[in-house]
DNA sequence: GCCAACGTTGGC
DNA sequence: GCCAACGTTGGC
């Protein structure tokens, strides 16, 4: 079971909107970079831990839990003509993005920021703080534990 | 395969 | 809105 940080702009799709989706699961689609892709594709599998983190926002940082129901699958939005996510040179033979299934479990008792996170030396090692751009990430055992509990200190 | 130009991300 | 960092594209 390994652990990821999943970054979302709550402008487009926050944790709330996953929260409150009827089925209590959405799709995690239109990853469109490489890396984040074969995260994605080769990696990610059901019942792996997820941190949700905001960007693009007023405050940015992690801001909740979600588990993936469904490893890395074809993302359907880049066979469709009509999606933004649309990749021409995508086909079913050979498809080019992959999305992941999730499922909300819980919103962190406050936002842990990403000022917090730079500022704490045992997260001197988390992708977050030298791969800033990558919008699937990993993340350890410990880090993971560690921002959970930074979360319920309150700080 | 290199590299310049360009586009995008994302913190502030 | 600005700007730095990074990713992608395409000519050669």
């Amino acid at each position: 079971m390994n652990y990821w940080l999943l970054k979302t702009e709550p402008d487009e799709y926050s944790l709330e909107h996953l929260r409150s989706e009827p089925s209590g699961q959405a799709r995690w689609d239109g990853i469109r970079n490489y890396q984040a892709r074969n995260l994605l594709r080769d990696a990610v599998a059901a019942g792996d831990q997820v941190l949700i983190y905001h960007s693009q926002c007023r405050q940015v940082g992690v801001v909740g839990q979600a588990e993936v129901v469904r490893g890395g699958y074809p993302d359907p939005a880049q066979f469709d003509p009509d999606s933004h996510y649309y990749d021409a040179k995508a086909s079913a033979d050979a498809p080019r993005w992959y999305c992941i299934d999730i499922r909300f479990v819980a919103a962190l008792p406050r936002t842990v920021t990403l000022a917090e996170i730079k500022r704490e030396p045992q997260l001197d090692d988390m992708v977050l703080r030298r791969q800033g751009r990558l919008s699937v990430q990993p993340v350890t055992r410990a880090q993971w534990q560690h921002i959970l509990s930074m979360a319920k200190r309150g700080q």
